[in-house]
DNA sequence: TAGTGGTCTAGACCACAGC
DNA sequence: CTGTGGTCTAGACCACTAT
């Protein structure tokens, strides 16, 4: 039942009784939820009141409604670590890049759908890569897929002048993927910078990686240097529940 | 107006349609919504159901409602870029640690509240520290701010055999900090790890960090790792409207 | 005082899951 | 078929902001 003279919103209230259960196993990862019908009896309110406590959850990401089934606590996601030593030059002549990379020291078999075009830099692009807003770009959009399931979307800019007559403009890059058709041209890849954010996914981005709700994305933007000038800058999308990444250095 | 024949429901409609416009800039950064009720004549349905349609812009991070002035398209925050560099032994001997080395390159004004207690290793602080689940550990739990807001919460944990008898086990840890202590004991600080994830909020969270509905938090793990062992893991919460972490690392 | 968003009710009907 | 969540209505009153 709910307080009506605390001030505190009912749904609020609701919503906090039932995280505190959630919270103390009360009910378990997986366990389902009375429904909403029955909280309504429990507390004592409506049943929009009470679809406001349970969205309130649903936002924070810790329960999910299924249609027609019912709200269950959220299990927690198998936690993939996204180690980003692989990128080193040994790593990448093994194989096709980073993502196959990390698919062959685990057990999924992956996928890589890739779209080539051509753009001009925008401003963001162009101050990433050096080059003026305006200056013709090879995009190479990806969607990367273990077990057939989305795991990452991924956007490479590269200097339209870095790639012709590589097959950097093809779909297939061949053995060692863009990075090594660099260095085919004598490119050199010295340096690795990586921006890390996270925000909630845009409509397009939940559906395409089949996102729950309250589940926000993380948004890597990497730029791969050479000698004198950047290469690429490559803009990835990872679930936030499915991944994490791990950096190691040096302290001195 | 919305289509009644599409199968699509009304709220998602109105709010793919006021998504539209927001992106369009037909709505600028910073500007405001038609009221609710205004949005319940031009799209004929009823206040409730508008009231969803702007609950799932909220839920994206890509409006803003203020309580008796109106809704508002979320300004793009400023970022601050924490490059992970500044952990070099040189920038901790120089100042009392990262977040206020981090400080002294930007203009603001950083004051950091610290609360010290002992516990218990859990199952998850065990493993990275490699101790028992049990073992004691020193915890500093903190609260860092920058021209008053807060902008991130910071939770360290050691071994207590390594910091008995130090100044880690008081509030002021001195000039350079937790780990220039560590190494006053003899113990050189090697190599650091971080994890990286990204998560909803606990409400908690939300309240300390003053964020708005629809903003993640960017949730980092670090781990010192000593000669011979993990000397400290330190946890911490950044909101991700406001923080972008900077990695860099060379090639090979 | 007027306008805004915030909360809440008591229903109704629909769509989906599972027996 | 029953039970579940999903959508929607037509109001009501409250709390906050600004004039």
């Amino acid at each position: 039942m709910v307080d009506r003279t605390s001030g505190v919103p009912a749904f609020r209230q609701v919503a906090a009784d039932l995280r505190a259960k959630i919270t103390s196993e009360q009910y378990a990862p997986g366990a389902q939820l009375p429904s909403e019908r029955e909280l309504v009896e429990a507390y004592g309110v409506s049943r929009p009141t009470i679809r406001d406590a349970v969205s309130v959850l649903r936002a924070e990401g810790i329960v999910v409604a299924e249609h027609g089934k019912g709200v269950f606590v959220r299990p927690p996601a198998a936690i993939h670590r996204l180690a980003r030593s692989r990128l080193s030059k040994e790593a990448r002549d093994r194989n096709q890049g980073a993502f196959l990379a990390d698919a062959a020291t685990r057990g999924f078999t992956p996928s890589t759908s890739v779209k080539v075009r051509f753009e001009e830099a925008d401003d963001r692009t162009a101050e990433y890569l050096g080059i003026e807003p305006g200056d013709e770009v090879t995009v190479r959009d990806r969607v990367m897929r273990a077990n057939g399931l989305v795991v990452q979307l991924a956007v490479s800019r590269l200097p339209r002048e870095l790639t012709r007559d590589t097959a950097i403009e093809q779909v297939d890059t061949g053995a060692g993927g863009t990075y090594a058709r660099l260095e085919d041209t004598g490119r050199t890849i010295l340096r690795f910078v990586e921006h890390v954010g996270a925000r909630m996914p845009t409509p397009e981005e939940a559906a395409a990686l089949q996102l729950r709700s309250g589940v926000p994305v993380v948004a890597v933007t990497r730029v791969a240097h050479g000698e004198d000038r950047a290469l690429e800058v490559n803009d990835m999308v990872l679930p936030a529940d499915r991944y994490e990444l791990s950096y190691e250095w040096l302290a001195d």
